[in-house]
DNA sequence: GTAATTAGTTACCAAAAAGTAAGTAACTTA
DNA sequence: TAAGTTACTTACTTTTTGGTAACTAATTAC
């Protein structure tokens, strides 16, 4: 006898494929860094973006941003300064994250004080 | 003048540094699959465990729940039964992992219906 | 003139992650 | 006896990711 699959709701199995989806939006790094940058501080410059998180370096903030951007997840508006500069902001969808990454710090936090208490 | 961070709310900052400790903890590609296996199926064997992620390889499941037993997130039981089984199920610290879990498995099942009715 | 600002890009290198295939050891089933 | 089950581990290779430093080009401040 093969061993096959578990036989799962429908439920659990959409829930589980929803998260595979995500992990591939979002996986790597600093993807939900960002977004969380963007959602509690609003539009950004790139090097403000750039400052604001810790230990990145303007060739990753750069990918990532055109990943997020080709995936419809933050906007890139180019402005006509003087020297030239870029604003980021989240898009519609973007900010449809706001659950996932406010659960997430929730749970940050909680971890850390479970943590450093003991 | 030097540019600085941007001065932010202390909620804000608070919350930041609680989703890069999330990630730090369920960062790469897995992570969140098999805590998500583990809460939807409850406690599974070693080869259930992997045969219901697809793709993944015993050696990296293997490392993967080790990494999430050093963090408490994951438990492992020995059974004695004939050939030997290994159980794992989540810790009370990983089933507090849910409202994550849940806003993900939503967001994921949302994200796909708004791309495909395109 | 020099340095600093803007937003990146490029080349090069190192480290981390992941994939593949095979092996171990004890036991069961055909 | 041979193959399949359990739970992994090991060695090896490839891929992905990330980091550093330098560079562009235009503009401003000193």
């Amino acid at each position: 006898m093969k061993k096959q699959r578990l036989s799962i709701p429908e439920e659990c199995r959409a829930s589980l494929t929803g998260i595979a989806d995500v992990q591939e939006i979002m996986g790597g790094k600093w993807k939900y860094l960002i977004i969380s940058n963007l959602f509690f501080l609003g539009k950004l410059k790139f090097m403000e973006l750039c400052r604001q998180i810790d230990k990145i370096s303007p060739k990753v903030l750069s990918k990532e941003l055109k990943d997020l951007e080709i995936n419809q997840l933050v906007n890139r508006e180019i402005c006509d300064t003087k020297p030239i500069t870029v604003e980021y902001e989240l898009t519609d969808l973007g900010k449809s994250l706001h659950n996932i990454i406010l659960e997430m710090g929730k749970w940050g936090i909680t971890y850390r004080n479970t943590i450093t208490k003991k």
